[in-house]
DNA sequence: GGTAGACCTGGACGC
DNA sequence: GCGTCCAGGTCTACC
């Protein structure tokens, strides 16, 4: 899970070697705590470092629960992954989950800043947020949690411009930092599930700077597999598995997946590329 | 409904 | 050292 994608590079994640991660968690409260997630014989082990009460270590462990989808169940999928050898290891190796930050906010922001950059250019972006704007950790005030929506949307386009240095996508992070602040805009009741797919991608793709590959994107953070996050990366990965490496465009990526119905995702996402 | 162009930034590349 | 290109896309104007 916490090798699925990238964002265990991205702040405020810190990947702990041998499988696990530290994350510091700013609270519902404003308290800003370290959380330490492992592996553990039989599963994982979840610690919170900090005073917390009861209210907020519930929080924690909901928080732990949503990252690493701990609520999550993959049989209907590992039954027809089965049925296919480049998805055949999926069950063995529990693969479906993907690792979530603790807030839907912070992966819209996330998902918006690999927006038309490079990987490195992502990371910046986000250290910069994280740095400049996230509370600091009382233990090692040189960490710092994520920024929540209302600091953020406490800055102006011109701050995100030059010192955060998001460029165009500044305009849009504020945009939805105003939405949500604001309570116009509930990012965190998406993730009960209660909408329909079709429901949900429209809500998503209302937000300024997401897109179809953005929607899809935040569609699988949600447990939602009815479409492939096409981008550069999967239209090169599918040239070179079905199309002798020829340039090829979204429509040949959504077709090699659309068998997979409302697992496109999973299997676009666990696919065992020859290359 | 489909498609050029513009868009911040910064690293890679060619000269 | 400098110019150009483009990267894990999106939005807008235009047809």
């Amino acid at each position: 899970v916490v090798e699925s994608h990238g964002w265990i590079q991205l702040m405020p994640f810190t990947r702990i070697e041998g499988g696990g991660f530290r994350y510091v968690l700013q609270l519902t409260s404003g308290q800003v705590a370290e959380l330490l997630v492992e592996a553990a014989p039989g599963g994982i082990r979840a610690a919170i470092e900090g005073n917390l009460d009861a209210g907020e270590a519930a929080e924690a462990v909901a928080a732990v629960t949503w990252m690493v989808g701990l609520d999550q169940d993959f049989a209907a999928f590992y039954d027809l992954a089965r049925l296919e050898p480049k998805l055949a290891g999926a069950e063995a190796r529990a693969r479906g989950r993907v690792l979530r930050s603790a807030t839907l906010f912070e992966d819209v922001v996330k998902t918006i800043l690999t927006t038309n950059t490079s990987w490195a250019g992502t990371k910046r972006m986000v250290e910069r947020l994280v740095t400049l704007y996230g509370a600091p950790l009382p233990a090692d005030p040189a960490r710092h949690a994520f920024p929540t929506a209302a600091r953020l949307a406490s800055l102006d386009e011109a701050a995100l411009r030059s010192d955060a240095r998001l460029g165009f996508r500044a305009p849009s992070v504020l945009a939805l930092a105003h939405r949500v602040a604001s309570g116009e805009l509930d990012l965190e009741a998406l993730k009960v599930g209660a909408l329909p797919t079709e429901d949900l991608r429209r809500l998503l793709l209302g937000i300024r700077g997401v897109g179809d590959y953005a929607a899809a994107n935040l569609l699988m953070l949600l447990g939602r597999y009815d479409y492939v996050p096409v981008d550069s990366w999967a239209r090169m990965l599918v040239a070179r598995e079905w199309h002798g490496g020829q340039a090829i465009g979204r429509a040949e990526v959504e077709a090699a997946f659309a068998a997979w119905g409302r697992y496109q995702g999973l299997a676009y996402w666990f696919w065992d590329w020859a290359e």
